[in-house]
DNA sequence: ATGAAAGCGCTAACAA
DNA sequence: TTGTTAGCGCTTTCAT
């Protein structure tokens, strides 16, 4: 193994200086700089990663703790994940992968033996057990989601009230008068992820602001609900012609029903999602995507800002991006 | 921080005896173990790993290389991750996530560092270009598939020509005389994955061997290529009643082409896959799943036995299982 | 069965 | 602008 003290010699420099050299956390001649940088590459020199971390109390390694929970959409999370990496990679970071399964002792565990200087949590719950937690590691922490209270951490997401706000825009803007919403299932209102109710929230607002008939309808993740979905909104609704849809499993399904009971999208039913891309795309459905990639990537500079001492707003949420497909279309006459 | 030194002084004894107390690595007295662990609990004592790392030169930590090349089938990854996480666990260990896109920059940089103490690669080629580096890296590494040449390493997968055989007995076992392969995209076979051209060996063998008739057909991953090899298939095969696909992307059109034709599965024809079962199951589609949670454990096991000083087998084959679903039936009279 | 002490390789405070 | 040096907290020889 090469370490600094090889480089040193070959430099003709001292150790402390090709440290420094290295990080840039002094000023050094050029002359010497080169030297030193000319000699640590022609010996592959890498600082001991310890060692490093033991003298300088930093590891430079991010946790991220992914979900396993059933009903969490597998590819999201894995973009994300990478995304994660790929910009802690720019900061010269690497990240440690935890699973939600180790639960608070893990986030314990990695930060007392200072294997991480700082963490990234998904799938967040409106009154997560791992907050106080959080507050008390003396870690610098960024959450994706929004506890019910956020106070003295970072959190940051998708901003789900302008989303469901920004699809009834959509279907207003193209004439649209009486819309509907087909959310997640009932139970994730009352487990309490606080994104759905934000859509429902800025659903409701949008379409009232407008003057739009509107009404919200929770549905199971599974084609049969949808089915029941499907027929129940039109009873209720005979005037019906645009729904948001916010339930992934069910995006597919619904659309299928829709068109058995002879509704063909988007000639009489314009249809918009907020969903995965991927499956908006598959589907060519108008929708506003989760955009993980840009969260991970978000979430990490925001670690970096915090690492680095700076103040960091307690929440970001990211504008929703709405990609008109071909299950929109303007009202029919 | 509590360290090493507070827990050795609550307890009244040295550093090396809590060292060796907890770390297990010389006898100690029972009454001096429970001191020492009696205090380490109280004190919740956590060994600081850039310390332990550099003092026994080993992190504790593997690293997992995952791919995001197009065509990886996402969920799968994801659920090889977490097992292995998991497995990790279970050895005191914690992985560390790297992308594929570092490429060999990124192993190297990680095990000179000494961050990892050893490597988890998947999604490898048949002529993959980190061969030579990990055969002269010095570090454990066990890969995920097979390269063509696996001198000097560590190798697991599904064991592929099993699996083709495998489905080929379940329908011999069924009555079935004429049989095709609907397999990968024809650049798959090109680029070299070993695992496509395994499946076809292992169909034919078995074909051959229950002396049935057969054919084998490459296909794009698209509904289109799908109905196209559906209508090759009744063609040149007109007496056909058994196929076998291993093509996730394209298991659903092909059953929606072949019952579009006028075939009935599994009256007419009996499907079985080799895919994720996820996606079998919900099709409910007889196959032999792709077991990435038991590859992930294995592979996590075969590199603590090579940690520790083992010598186990170069290549590793986990036989398919194979479970029955509504998609296979016997041959029709 | 236990203790003393020498590093592991690096960073950063202190000196020059 | 550079060098000297004292640790960082742990493991592990060497002694007892």
């Amino acid at each position: 193994m090469v370490k600094i003290t090889d480089v040193a010699r070959r430099a003709g420099v001292s150790p402390s200086t090709v440290s420094y050299a290295l990080s840039g956390k002094r000023p050094i001649s050029a002359a010497t700089r080169q030297r030193v940088e000319a000699a640590a590459r022609e010996l592959g020199y890498r600082p001991h990663a310890g060692a490093r971390a033991l003298a300088s109390s930093r590891s430079n390694v991010l946790a991220l703790v992914v979900p396993l929970r059933a009903g969490i959409h597998v590819p999201v999370v894995m973009q994300f994940a990478v995304s994660v990496v790929t910009a802690a990679r720019r900061h010269d970071h690497d990240v440690l992968l935890l699973t939600q399964e180790e639960g608070e002792d893990g986030l314990r565990r990695v930060t007392d033996a200072a294997l991480v200087d700082a963490l990234i949590l998904m799938d967040v719950q409106l009154h997560d057990p791992r907050l106080p937690l959080l507050r008390s590691l003396g870690r610098p922490s960024v959450m994706i989601g929004f506890p019910r209270d956020s106070t003295g951490l970072t959190c940051i997401d998708l901003d789900f009230r302008a989303a469901g706000e920004r699809c009834v825009e959509h279907l207003a803007g193209l004439g649209h008068r009486v819309v509907a919403l087909v959310g997640s299932p009932p139970e994730v209102y009352v487990r309490g992820t606080a994104f759905a109710q934000r859509v429902v929230q800025g659903f409701t607002a949008a379409a009232d602001r407008a003057g739009l008939a509107s009404a919200v309808h929770p549905c199971e993740a599974t084609p049969a609900a949808a089915r029941q979905v499907a027929e129940k909104l039109l009873h209720e609704q005979p005037a019906l012609t645009g729904v948001v849809v916010h339930n992934e499993a069910v995006l597919e399904p619904l659309i299928d029903a829709f068109e058995h009971l002879g509704l063909r999208v988007p000639d009489d039913l314009s249809v918009t999602a907020i969903c995965p891309d991927e499956l908006a795309e598959s589907l060519d459905v108008t929708s506003v995507a989760l955009p993980s990639a840009e969260v991970g990537e978000r979430a990490v500079e925001l670690l970096m800002s915090k690492l680095a001492g700076d103040v960091v707003p307690e929440t970001t949420l990211l504008p929703p991006e709405l990609t008109g497909r071909a299950s929109t279309a303007p009202r029919p006459a």
